[in-house]
RNA sequence: GGAGGAGUGCCCGAGUGGCUAAAGGGGACGGACUGUAAAUCCGUUGGCUAUGCCUACGUUGGUUCGAAUCCAACCUCCUCCA
């Protein structure tokens, strides 16, 4: 195994050396094997995404930002869309079985996070990355054929001795042939990309090991030296997974997580985490990582804002990353509100006036009423900058500010300002 | 195959018939302090169309005016014996 972020000096490939700088290597089938593949010219290189959720997160960016680097080395990355897998639903280190989806579903979280992937990894031209859905494929085999030509590559002696699936099967938990299949997908997956488009490498998370490696070996067994590579499960440096806030994970689309709330989440990384995230997040020069992280006291804070404003340019665009920067700058420098609305909603629900309760809850602050309710009498939640605690409260058109638009915030970092139209 | 112990909220864990939406701790969130950090202190911590209703103590059924608590069956885990 690997140790995150040593910078080893026996690679050849710049690719690894960088990946390993920079953090992003956990584990590899053949790292030499792979560091002289890599040396050798430019290769195809994979990540899969299934389509469980409407967005991704956070979690999702360390893949993402492996195959940019590769990219920008030279080398050209595919995405695989799970277009196919998302209908079984992987089972890696799950104790229960994930409910299955609707196709229409499935379709819609992919149009999703096909927008946030075509953010970070470059599309366009002859030279540029691929997407591509691994339903093209999968959905085209039929059972028998699939039987015969995959199910003699995997004996379930070996398939049950994976960890990701012996904490079930240790558990007594049912495991159903469907889940269980998964893992031969994924293979197949990679050697299907291997004789489509020449892809050697597959990038994932350090829970897919044990699906990388299955298609490492079909690989194997159809002549070709394919190769894996997983980064490392973050953590912050409380210990606790990255990635939850109070009221969900830290998505990459817009629609679930606004620029400015993703800029927020950056900026409010605990010092311990600062170093780490730049080399992890950004792709500042390591000299300039190195720089920042050795600030110290109160001016880390401006380490933490460039680290903000950097994955948030990466992620949401330049443009977006500047608003917020400025945003994070007046709203804590002094009394200044936010410019642009980030929520709005339609001006006759005024009318009626609308419980504020419901208001911190369509703001994305509370999970439920009763959340939002405890926030309020706990005083932390200001209506156009002062504190309201009476939950009961209802706000009707009286109670706009300038523009028309309503100032909420929630604790001292969550704010919002609503438009009505 | 036999004997015994255990399964509680996000996690750990107390609770052996009504005072139990369930002690305590962790985590998380809010407040104070600060640097939008950490540490510390205080508060909150199932849901709802809310002086009430619903859901929840492995599962299903039963006893009772009333069950996390008693009974039965089942499922799972642990220990000892064979």
């Amino acid at each position: 195994m690997i140790e995150a972020g040593k910078p080893a000096t026996k690679l050849k490939s710049e690719a690894l050396a960088v990946l390993l700088e920079r953090g992003l290597v956990h584990q590899s089938t053949d790292l030499e094997a792979l560091d002289k593949r890599l040396n050798d010219g430019p290769i195809t290189a994979y990540a899969g995404f299934d389509a469980t959720a409407a967005s991704l997160h956070v979690g999702h960016l360390m893949p993402l930002m492996t195959l940019r680097w590769l990219q920008r080395l030279g080398h050209r990355p595919i995405v695989v869309l799970g277009g196919g897998t998302s209908q079984v639903g992987d089972p890696s280190f799950r104790n229960d079985a994930r409910p299955l989806l609707e196709e229409r579903q499935i379709a819609a979280n992919m149009a999703t996070i096909r927008r946030s992937v075509e953010r970070l990894v470059d599309m366009d031209g002859p030279e540029g990355a691929l997407l591509v859905d691994n339903a093209e494929w999968l959905n085209e085999f039929r059972f028998l054929e699939f039987l015969r030509d995959y199910g003699s590559q995997f004996t379930v002696n070996r398939m049950m001795t994976f960890d990701s699936v012996k904490s079930r099967l240790d558990a007594q938990m049912p495991l159903t042939i469907l889940e269980f299949c998964y893992m031969m997908l994924q293979a197949v997956d990679f050697l299907e990309l291997a004789k489509r488009h020449d892809c050697v490498l597959q990038v994932g998370g350090s829970d897919q090991w044990g699906n990388i490696v299955n298609g490492v070996e079909l690989g194997r067994r159809d002549g070709r030296k394919l190769h894996g590579l997983t980064v490392p499960l973050l953590t912050t440096a409380n210990g606790s997974k990255m990635g939850k806030t109070a009221v969900g994970a830290v998505w990459l689309h817009p629609e679930h997580l606004s620029p400015f709330g993703f800029w927020q989440f950056w900026r409010n990384t605990a010092d311990a985490d600062v170093g780490k995230f730049l080399r992890l997040f950004t792709e500042l020069p390591m000299r300039e990582v190195e720089r920042l992280s050795e600030l110290q006291g109160a001016e880390l804070n401006e380490a933490k804002k460039i680290l903000a404003t950097q994955v948030t340019a990466i992620v949401h665009g330049p443009e977006e990353a500047r608003v917020a920067l400025e945003q994070g700058d007046a709203l804590f420098s002094g009394d200044a509100e936010l410019t642009e609305p980030t929520h709005t909603m339609a001006l006759s629900v005024l009318a009626e006036g609308v419980g504020l309760l419901e208001l911190v809850v369509a703001s994305g602050f509370a999970a439920s009423n009763g959340e939002a309710r405890r926030l309020v009498e706990g005083g932390g939640v200001r209506l156009n900058n002062r504190v309201v605690d009476d939950a009961r409260r209802r706000i009707s058109s009286g109670d706009l500010g300038a523009n028309d638009r309503l100032s909420l915030s929630v604790g001292k970092r969550r704010k919002a300002l609503i438009g009505f139209e």
